[in-house]
DNA sequence: ATCCTAATGATAACGTATTTTCAATAGCAA
DNA sequence: TTGCTATTGAAAATACGTTATCATTAGGAT
């Protein structure tokens, strides 16, 4: 039986409140705004937990470590920021992938990053 | 000054007859055809030559070991076959990226990858 | 309030890709 | 052909994200 603890609470938090999708260390930071002595294995741990529970979804980035954000959100694409390192999210969908895809080959899933400068670092 | 050896002829030559980015591994085993004795540490070691020398370029890719591929190729993007592994170059780019950028945001870069079943697999 | 045991935190261990080490080999200039 | 040293191959060492271990803590049912 699952038992309810502030860390769990802390780390489910940090996610539902993220508009972004967030990596092990930045949950592990939020977090600890409010349970300061939370390890990273928690972080993992819980991570893994919701994970297969479904309510969140990984978002397998290239050349970084994954991030996390909650399902059941509209298909989007993300934004990586080349200055703070941030990802955000994007919404829709760019026109014409199935053009792209050579004959013969049977497209079943499509990610979209696109990298450069976010407001901030702007 | 730089030497020409066997074993730097063999990798180049996987790399500019290959049709897609491959992997060290699949450096290799190409190279390995007609350098038998080479080892992964050669290719490593070659890569990273051929990189900094400007005459490959990395493709990094989301959950995967990075590819290689000659550099000096009209832009394009890659098909992933989730059967046997192999990725694949695409011509062209879909339409309306820079319509998915949040306002304040600058695009300096993106990529787009396509999973599936390539034609071998379909 | 007590007890059982799930959950935690610190840290060691792991997996995998990549780099380094080092003795042996092989370009290549003289 | 010789000699210098860049290059190689095998294996050890790294890097780094993630998982396992284990003694301690704390949900929560009774």
């Amino acid at each position: 039986m699952l038992r309810k603890t502030i860390q769990r609470d802390a780390i489910r938090k940090a996610l539902v409140h993220a508009a972004r999708p967030l990596t092990t260390q930045e949950i592990l930071e939020t977090a600890q705004e409010e349970v300061p002595q939370i390890g990273i294995a928690t972080v993992y741990r819980t991570v893994k937990t919701l994970a297969e529970e479904g309510s969140i979804r990984t978002v397998v980035v290239p050349g970084e470590p994954d991030r996390y954000e909650v399902s059941g959100k509209a298909h989007h694409h993300h934004f990586s920021c080349r200055v703070c390192g941030r990802m955000f999210e994007m919404d829709g969908c760019p026109v014409g992938l199935e053009n792209l895809v050579p004959k013969g080959f049977l497209m079943e899933d499509h990610e979209v990053f696109i990298y450069g400068r976010c407001d901030e670092c702007n």
